[in-house]
DNA sequence: ATTTTCCCCTGCCGGC
DNA sequence: TGCCGGCAGGGGAAAA
């Protein structure tokens, strides 16, 4: 599942390889791809752009083009943006779309499971805001991310501190692997009520949220299942995980078993004694 | 306002 | 062996 380490490292390779390069022509196999509000001249509008950079916010991607205008996109559950030199050898399977380029590379959006999504932003700063407002907060990887800012959105809240780390309006690009590895670092059960945190422990979950991040983007990203780099390749977090998915494995830290739930509908990993249950919740 | 539930999709896996 | 129900989960809409 694509989170904030592997749109980034996506961003990094499309940014050597995009930028600087305009937009030749752009072919749309699933039209589910395609925001609904815009028209079915997606792809004609974007023909003809040439590509400043590419920029992420969260999990969303943006090509960034010259004059301000922007394709934002969101790899959602399965999504994958694959870049070939050239229209690629054999068909991509599930490609949604193809974008190719005035030096004849492509990318192709391929996506299985066909969550995820393409807008077309526009390059007037107000419509872009409105279009676009609350959609993410900040950024997990940005300064403006402090412990400060992440204490002040807990605070009052009685939600699980799992489900308010899954909320985009928080803090963005913490999808359920990260917040798993993340609540376990800090050694805050994921039940707890997020406005219960001390000062100490929204400290450590800040910190173990950039560090869990750092890690994930170091290494490429998690491909426990289809996720892959823009290249196809594979990401090495999935080899690093302390708690998700290793049900049954003993802790890393205290050697305890490591247990299994559910928590906001996602499923959730966590060390029994690490991450002490808050009251009246067993396990 | 906040919290919770449901839904979108399809591949995959366990059970029978 | 093969069918089938259920699960996986990002995020947005709807309900509570």
């Amino acid at each position: 599942m694509p989170e904030l380490p592997e749109v980034e490292t996506i961003r990094r390779q499309l940014d050597d390889r995009l930028a600087g390069r305009t937009i030749a022509r752009v072919q749309v196999d699933d039209p589910l791809l395609v925001d609904p509000e815009h028209p079915g001249d997606f792809a004609r509008r974007l023909s003809g752009r040439s590509i400043a950079r590419l920029g992420r916010t969260g999990k969303y991607l943006f090509v960034e083009f010259d004059g301000g205008e922007a394709l934002a996109l969101h790899l959602r559950m399965t999504g994958q943006l694959l870049w070939s030199a050239g229209p690629p050898d054999a068909p991509v399977p599930y490609a949604r779309a193809e974008f190719a380029m005035d030096d004849g590379s492509v990318v192709t959006f391929a996506d299985a499971r066909r969550f995820g999504r393409a807008w077309l932003l526009p390059a007037d700063r107000r419509a872009r805001d409105r279009a676009w407002a609350g959609r993410t907060g900040v950024d997990a990887m940005s300064p403006r991310f402090t412990a400060r800012a992440l204490g002040t959105s807990l605070a009052g809240r009685t939600a699980a501190i799992k489900a308010l780390l899954l909320d985009q309006r928080i803090v963005a690009g913490v999808g359920n692997i990260y917040a798993d590895e993340s609540l376990f670092r800090a050694r805050i059960h994921p039940l707890r009520p997020g406005g219960g945190l001390g000062p100490a422990e929204v400290r450590r979950l800040h910190r173990a949220v950039r560090d869990r991040l750092r890690m994930g983007i170091a290494v490429g990203g998690a491909s426990f299942d289809r996720y892959r780099d823009a290249h196809g390749e594979r990401g090495g977090m999935q080899d690093l995980f302390l708690v998700h998915r290793r049900e049954g494995e003993p802790c890393p830290r205290c050697r305890a078993v490591i247990c299994k739930g559910v928590v906001a509908q996602r499923g959730t990993y966590w060390c029994p004694r690490c991450q002490p249950a808050p009251e009246g919740s067993a396990c």
